[in-house]
DNA sequence: ATTTTTTTATTGAACGTTCAATCAATAAAA
DNA sequence: TTTTATTGATTGAACGTTCAATAAAAAAAT
């Protein structure tokens, strides 16, 4: 089996058995050896490539920021230049993409937010992305109307896409994600309700 | 020391202390050792008062859901007959008292939240608890609106509870807890703007 | 009022288990 | 033959639980 280049391919398989193995008994119970079995690999390997179990987890969540700042900056590309509110509306479909990605991603992000609290690692990845979102819509809103009621609109914003993502991806019985997103579009039109959108979009309640 | 009655002062002892070690070091860390040390007794009193640890994180899971419940019980009472928004802020205002019950009671609701994903105990505990928040919403908005409009009003608003609350106690830099409130009430007058408040209530934008 | 007995509360060392990390051994490819 | 990739048994630390021992209080007996 020990071809050449492994490296690569062993890091991805083994952060995508991280998440599978989250999936399935969560961060506690996910244990070095039930990744590696996850990854058809020994247990040895994890520390090899990752200098050990913190490694790994943190190379995990810095894959999830990765792969949901590229599903935010796909949709925003396609856009060219659109309307202000184009833009918040890519970067909430961008959002909800990250329990498209899979479930495994969903309960991955959740344990490390809590986990996040403790472990400055990861407390810094997650600060980084949360500051990431609250500029973006920052900007955007900011040409809609003036800065104080833009940083409002801002953390309302950021605040709705966290809250319904929680419950839509991890209760999906109460809350499909499919409706999750049109809910958080619709607060996105409620909230641009009193404001110039200059090319009026003809968009009623719902 | 042993005196009679001290069954309910330990097991209020321990589940405080429970709280303070996982706003000190996080769930993963919060060992029955460490928990034992907080309150100032040893570890095997755990076992014997709860059954063991997982008995005692269940016991303090419940104990944060009773008091969350009794917020917002205690501010819906002294409304007697109020009007739908009267109530709907009454549920808002509790729901962020948890974090001025404690920064501990925060740290220790999104672990459990977390783990919750991975222990039926826990997750039907926060479904029973989730349950009540939507449904409480659902009966006052559905006095102002019709039924498919009051559940979308109702699951939006407990997202935005959730995750104003979640971005407000957990990284009070960003967005301090008075301010999240303020944002959640801003956003339910926004739901209400164009329905029918029986009361006219005399509130402009912000 | 004093002593004895019983009950209640608590301790902490010992035990068995589980985990992450290590590293000598191994085997395929270069 | 050298390099690269991988294994899996071993090690030591840490954890939750158990339980015999202990000590204070309460109850009973003197």
């Amino acid at each position: 089996m020990p071809k050449t280049g492994m490296e690569p391919i062993r890091r991805s398989q083994l952060i995508q058995a991280t998440m599978a193995a989250i999936d399935e008994v969560g961060l506690a119970d996910a244990t070095v050896l039930r990744i590696a079995r996850h990854a058809g690999v020994s247990a040895g390997i994890i520390s090899h490539y990752f200098g050990g179990k913190d490694g790994l987890l943190e190379a995990t969540m810095r894959q999830i920021l990765t792969d949901l700042g590229q599903a935010v900056a796909e949709r925003r590309l396609r856009l060219a230049d659109g309307s202000p509110r184009d833009h918040i509306a890519a970067i909430i479909d961008g959002n909800f993409d990250r329990s498209q990605i899979s479930g495994p991603a969903a309960k991955t992000w959740l344990a490390f937010w809590a986990s996040s609290m403790h472990r400055p690692q990861l407390q810094r990845l997650q600060h980084v992305n949360d500051q990431r979102l609250y500029s973006n819509l920052c900007f955007q809103f900011r040409r809609l109307m003036p800065l104080n009621e833009a940083r409002d609109a801002a953390r309302t914003l950021a605040a709705m896409i966290d809250g319904l993502w929680l419950r839509g991806t991890l209760s999906p019985e109460g809350l499909d994600t499919e409706r999750a997103r049109r809910l958080a579009h619709a607060c996105l039109d409620n909230m641009l309700a009193g404001h110039d959108t200059s090319a009026a979009s003809p968009k009623e309640t719902a």
